[in-house]
DNA sequence: CCTACCGATCGGTAGG
DNA sequence: CCTACCGATCGGTAGG
């Protein structure tokens, strides 16, 4: 007997979920709404799921566990300059917001949806992230690599840029995901006044 | 006889709505939790104001008719550079933004729930004020002042580090509106590399 | 600004 | 995966 069950079913649910969190916000997509794009009854998607927030937080810790996972794998690499190592966590963020920017725009936008305790992780889990960043931009002032500008400022002004992308991303454009992240990146490092090029 | 609307109750009303609308989004909040933080019933509600969506309205156009004011009033003065009027171009935003920060999270998070035309109205002015950014930038990269990078991409990376500020802003933190805006400014023009520096 | 109320829709369950 | 259904809540109206 088949006792096990059917993943894919699930995973079309989640996938169709985003898409509709995404358009119509989490809390004006109804579980009918839903039922309706699979082709089946909204009772019958709880054989698949528990209930509707299971799935907001299935995209949501789904898209934190590939940032922190990103970032992670650079850290183990040798790296020259802080400049260098900013670069690759651009690069690395932007790599992850194009796999999937429907999931990501979720990520950003309906987390606070979310009921305890899993608001709170979530929100604990984007300070540490954000940690991350201002430590890196923090060594390179000390190395004077970077002008004493105060670090969290420029990592919000980076991180809010990056949350952008999803936005207007597309993936048969012009620029790949890895040149984004570096156009970006050059732009904050470098600026954009053309007597500041080193 | 008063014949006359009390104006200062629907004003009342779009306050708390706005905390509201931030707080919990658009959809998520209903018009009984408004009565309720104003005292009275839901359907007293609608002796003020016509229909939930056009407290939404009221937010959203208001917001977007104080930024184009603020960069109207530049375009009449004196400007020494592109790099200048993109400065002043920002330091306007910010100070829009930080003069009600629960109102331009609404605009910037709860547009998408506005019904047709507003809906497409809305979007529209957005293009048209996106425009006159990169309009600045286009002159700028045309006398060489700015590095010939993609305007768009440049302008939507400035608008969306300006739009997360609000995020944060708290009136009685170190730096002023026009410092916040400034150095936002100066870190996009210049970079944030030592060697940079002009 | 209130009482009384409307039809529609919500997330979810029982029991197959 | 379905039928049948639940209590709760939604935005809004009628009539004072």
């Amino acid at each position: 007997m088949s006792g096990t069950e059917k993943p894919s079913r699930k995973h079309q649910l989640e996938t169709i979920a985003t898409r509709l969190f995404k358009e119509k916000g989490y809390t004006a997509s109804s579980m009918r709404d839903l039922a309706n794009e699979v082709g089946i009854e909204a009772a019958s998607l709880y054989s698949h799921i528990k209930s509707k927030e299971e799935i907001l937080r299935n995209i949501c810790f789904r898209m934190a566990d590939q940032f922190f996972a990103a970032i992670d794998v650079i850290e183990s690499k040798p790296i020259e300059s802080m400049a260098e190592k900013l670069e690759r966590f651009i690069v690395a963020h932007t790599e992850v917001i194009t796999r999937d920017t429907e999931a990501t725009l979720v990520f950003i936008n309906e987390w606070k949806h979310l009921s305890e305790p899993f608001y709170s992780n979530f929100v604990d889990q984007r300070h540490r992230y954000e940690s991350r960043f201002i430590e890196v931009l923090r060594t390179g002032i000390d190395r004077k690599e970077f002008l004493p500008i105060d670090e969290k400022f420029v990592v919000l002004t980076i991180l809010s840029s990056l949350n952008w992308i999803p936005n207007w991303y597309k993936p048969e454009g012009k620029m790949s995901p890895k040149e984004i992240g570096q156009q970006l990146s050059r732009m904050l490092i470098d600026g954009i006044k053309s007597d500041s090029r080193q």
